[in-house]
DNA sequence: GTTCCATATCGACGGACATGGATCTGACTG
DNA sequence: CAGTCAGATCCATGTCCGTCGATATGGAAC
């Protein structure tokens, strides 16, 4: 891989230039950066991202009960990464009596994953 | 989509027996979810994430300096940002005289995007 | 009712992060 | 040599994050 010449900026120029004219743009917006940079910042923990490789290759929704002895974390820190995933918007829970189930959105990553290409 | 009936915990259960046995397991062992977090959480800022956009839909190097004018914060932040990209592994640099040009190392994302199907 | 249980929320701590001004470094110019 | 320029590093600021003990919530069992 080499310096692509036409991106090098010219090596003299008159004081004050720019020492070159921008050629690069983002394809990715703001808004959709924002979007994206939040799925990524979700999963920018350890335990989030095994939370949610827990949760998306099982089928159905998972109780928490079960999360919990996956990690040596104590029970209110695994409650507040299932609530930064829900606020993220990958997951969400569903109540049933004393317990609680996780389960990832459909297509929650969709957008991410097609961006990484 | 249902509960699994197979992960529901018994109402009645023995005091101090817990709530269930736990029949999920991540896929993703410690070690591979810190390498995979340490990446998507590069990718959690909007303009680390723009800046990975613009360098890989770009083949080839670009200057700094091409890149400074794209966003709307100081040289220092820019230089900071990525800097994290180049220790989360995911960019290098080429310094040619005064001008540094960055790149996406090949493959660098190929783990990440694999995990995320 | 009371008691127990699963989960969520609160409060506090230490550490990490994003930001930008000032400064340093290394390279080109004259 | 001195002057200039691009980029990195340093430093200080305020904010956010991960963690956990204590406590609250709300449902089930007795």
């Amino acid at each position: 891989m080499s310096v692509d010449m036409e991106l090098a900026p010219k090596t003299k120029r008159a004081a004050g230039e720019p020492c070159c004219e921008p050629v690069v743009y983002p394809d990715v917006d703001r808004d959709r950066a924002l979007r994206l940079a939040t799925v990524a910042k979700a999963l920018g923990d350890p335990i989030r991202l095994q939370l949610v490789d827990v949760l998306r290759k099982h089928a159905g929704k998972v109780c928490v009960c079960e999360l919990v002895p996956l990690f040596d974390i104590a029970q209110p820190t695994l409650s507040h990464h299932l609530k930064k995933l829900r606020d993220a918007g990958i997951v969400d829970s569903e109540r049933q009596g004393l317990w609680a189930y996780y389960y990832v959105l459909p297509g929650a990553l969709d957008d991410f994953a097609g961006w990484l290409g």
